[in-house]
DNA sequence: TTGCTCCTCACGTCACGTGAGGTGGC
DNA sequence: TTGCTCCTCACGTCACGTGAGGTGGC
């Protein structure tokens, strides 16, 4: 019979690690003193201890060694569970090796451009959305201003007419990756609550999920071309693929009752693909 | 002005999260009213949030986080943290890289054996020891026992006059891997707490320290070669190579005080290499 | 009598999730 | 008046580490 420290030693574990598992019956003493509490273990309990350390070196929790030691359980029960434990810990492994990636790529975006970043692009999930939207062909970058609000007007009156309830949030999209000055392919349109009928002008849909990057830009209308060189730069740097058109997001409400190009809140998002990991 | 949980819906994070980051002073909103207690956020905290998330995702805690935004952190301050996180994310993998290589190691184990271990290998270091030993070979495994008695007896008896003072524990070493009937090369000793000077029987020295693999056997003496096909059987399914002789520690006391061959603890020791995973 | 070992609380860890119980504004 | 949103505690999580404060045996 030994002593708790005897045993500890032995054993390779502490004091307090043994007390832990006496408190919740993992592995209790074979015999306590009533009086004085002490508590005492036998060689025996060795065996009991190493397995019960292996089984947390694969991962498992005192609980679920707990619960196997009481139901002593089947060869193949065991085996299923050390398939789905390494199912399991494979995923663990993906993850690192996923913010070891970012992490690389927060590097070499210090090394090349020299400074912190200005832009936080994460990866998000958008979910499905009802909307009603308006698709022209702008002319020109000049009168795009004007073009957009009379095209949101359009929108917002029609939507009015059919008593069709807005939701949040309005949008824009671009059809277009690149930057071009002319014949600018310009879908405008906001989030509604349910569908109402399309006419020629006016489409009603469903605006599917989407995986996408993701980036906010607070300050001047004029400089959201900033906000998306970081998006695309970052998607680069990532090893990500941007797929379809740019979403963009009136976070600070509607365009036609904007009171300060120089201080808005957009967010813009673009689908990406994200098998590149491994 | 956004409340909390329109702050929350655009910045996709609960609500209890940015009521966390504002008791641990890391995302305060701008303004809280005094007697509501309602807080206040700007779309401009947006990109601050963002920041936070960004630096959460690559593996900081919030309590870091909270510094880096007090100090404003230079670049370079920046671009060492982000190459300790990218050690330490190494390491993390490294470690679950590993433990799926122990489980890997089990289930080929049961796949092979048909049944769960009947004993626990585990890897731990051994310190070095200061010990007295006794070496001879044994002519044949038929007198062994008579023989190692003896040998033992010549050792606790130099040692005695001597007045050596004896810690723990006894032990055997068996210089052959193999296992063999004839001319055995059997070293017997003991740990001790000072050195005494050698003589031709007996000599003093350090047992280095080793990284070995262990097993613990209880049970009868003279099945104490399932053990050992039990550890070599381990070594050789997780891939490690063994090296040098094998301890044989009498976790049960001393041989000449043995009262019961059936009922013996002992741990056998054998060191090996870990170089072989990745 | 003095160390040594053992004991039982009980707090702290990290980033929130999850009620409980209660209050202002449409 | 009824929902809705917001609020403040405060417990629970997981496996112990780390004191605090106190007690038997050589």
């Amino acid at each position: 019979m030994l002593k708790i420290g005897e045993f500890s030693q032995i054993g390779q574990v502490s004091i307090r690690m043994l007390r832990h598992y006496d408190e919740i019956g993992l592995l209790k003493p074979i015999q306590t003193d009533h009086f004085t509490g002490y508590r005492y273990y036998t060689l025996e309990q060795l065996t009991q201890l190493h397995r019960i350390l292996a089984l947390k070196d694969l991962g498992f929790s005192l609980e679920q060694i707990t619960e196997f030691q009481n139901q002593n359980l089947s060869l193949d029960t065991m085996r299923d569970l050390l398939y789905q434990k390494q199912v399991e810990v494979e995923q663990q492994i993906q993850t690192e090796r996923i913010r070891l990636a970012r992490i690389e790529a927060r590097l070499r975006q210090i090394e090349k451009e020299g400074q912190l970043p200005n832009y936080e692009v994460f990866i998000k999930s958008v979910p499905v959305q009802q909307v009603a939207t308006i698709r022209q062909t702008v002319p020109t970058v000049d009168g795009m201003k004007d073009y957009r609000c009379e095209m949101y007007k359009t929108l917002y009156q029609f939507l009015q007419n059919q008593r069709i309830p807005l939701s949040e949030p309005e949008f824009a999209i671009y059809h277009h990756l690149e930057y071009i000055e002319e014949n600018i392919d310009m879908e405008l349109g906001v989030a509604i609550s349910r569908l109402g009928t399309p006419t020629e002008t006016i489409g009603f849909y469903e605006l599917p999920a989407i995986h996408c990057a993701s980036v906010v830009h607070v300050g001047s209308f004029w400089e959201i071309g900033l906000a998306l060189t970081a998006l695309f730069s970052w998607i680069n740097l990532h090893k990500y693929q941007s797929i379809g058109a740019i979403r963009e997001i009136h976070l600070f409400g509607s365009e036609l009752k904007m009171h300060d190009p120089l201080n808005v809140t957009l967010e813009f998002q673009v689908a990406v693909l994200d098998s590149h990991i491994m």
